[in-house]
DNA sequence: CCAATATGAGTGGTATGCCACCTATTTAAA
DNA sequence: TTTAAATAGGTGGCATACCACTCATATTGG
């Protein structure tokens, strides 16, 4: 289990002065700190790292646990529909529900009205693990942003929430943003 | 080109119980936006669309460019001291060097001293094409936090940076950060 | 000095994540 | 209405990203 070390003085407090001079102190450390990508990268990984961990014992993927969960909250979808709901390509999530399928937490079958669409819907067995899992999973979620105070987690949640908001047209796998 | 559309409002300036509604509004839309890791994940892939079309003339993945980019700064390394610089497996390092090695950007050769190391060096092909992607690459990173006031994008920038500082060890792939 | 251990590089396996391309089916247009 | 275009699902290819494991070479302890 990792130890939640707080950091001691909140970003939110500080001017944007001090921000600045923090940046350019940083970035004498590692270009790689500058840049906007990078960080998001690392962070992906750690969250990674972090949910593999807390989620071990049940052998889920945290991609995967995006489209089980979302099959739990709006029931049966087809595979376009669930590509939009979690920002995905339709082949990633082809791919995703055939292993998820293979391990019989979801099943698969053709549209009556339409031939070519396959209806996915969530096996009582893929419901009870979506279940069982949700208290690991928060817990990993919790951990990625354990070292910022409760302010500066919050302010870093509505950031990247605005920067989905405003990037989400950019590429060709927006996702649903009613 | 995508449009820089900037956010009316700034983060910086809300108070938190405006943050803390905002959240709220915003997690009533879809239960994903609550999750730090799937935002995290989403921002990736939104940088990587934006990174591989800024400089698809070069053909070169952000993770490549780092390699790249870290050994035009430090010069020749060994693989393990290259994965502890840009954060990366050992394997994976091997991969991305067989990668550009192949497409004649860096070279390797045995070390006298130690005959297991392998040392990799940019080679002036490998510099020229780093150095020409330069601009390109910085456009993808401004992009990607634009829609931001620029006070916002610089407390994110802090906020992440902290972030990966705390949590640099998580993982077993921490990376240098002297 | 030699066995045990550590270290650097790499392979094979699995899981995203995307693209180009393909097939089948449905819908729209001439 | 018959052809063209759009749509749903999928395959193959490539690039991370990591793990378990192997192999070769160094280092260290008894």
């Amino acid at each position: 289990m990792q130890t939640a070390l707080q950091l001691s003085s909140s970003v939110s407090q500080a001017s944007h002065e001090e921000l600045l001079s923090e940046l350019k102190m940083v970035q004498q450390k590692s270009t790689l700190l500058g840049r906007p990508g990078f960080l998001i990268r690392r962070l992906h990984q750690i969250h990674g790292y972090l949910f593999s961990q807390q989620t071990a014992e049940f052998g889920i993927t945290p991609v995967q646990y995006s489209v089980l969960t979302s099959l739990n909250e709006h029931g049966a979808m087809d595979q376009v529909t669930i590509a939009r709901e979690v920002g995905l390509e339709r082949t990633t999530v082809a791919e995703v529900i055939a292993r998820v399928e293979s391990r019989g937490l979801v099943s698969r079958k053709s549209s009556t009205l339409d031939q070519r669409v396959k209806i996915v819907k969530l096996t009582a067995k893929g419901k009870r693990l979506v279940e069982k899992m949700g208290s690991a999973v928060t817990r990993a979620h919790d951990l990625t942003i354990s070292p910022l105070s409760q302010e500066d987690q919050d302010r870093l949640m509505v950031l990247l929430v605005r920067l989905l908001e405003a990037n989400n047209g950019i590429g060709n796998v927006p996702f649903r943003l009613d």
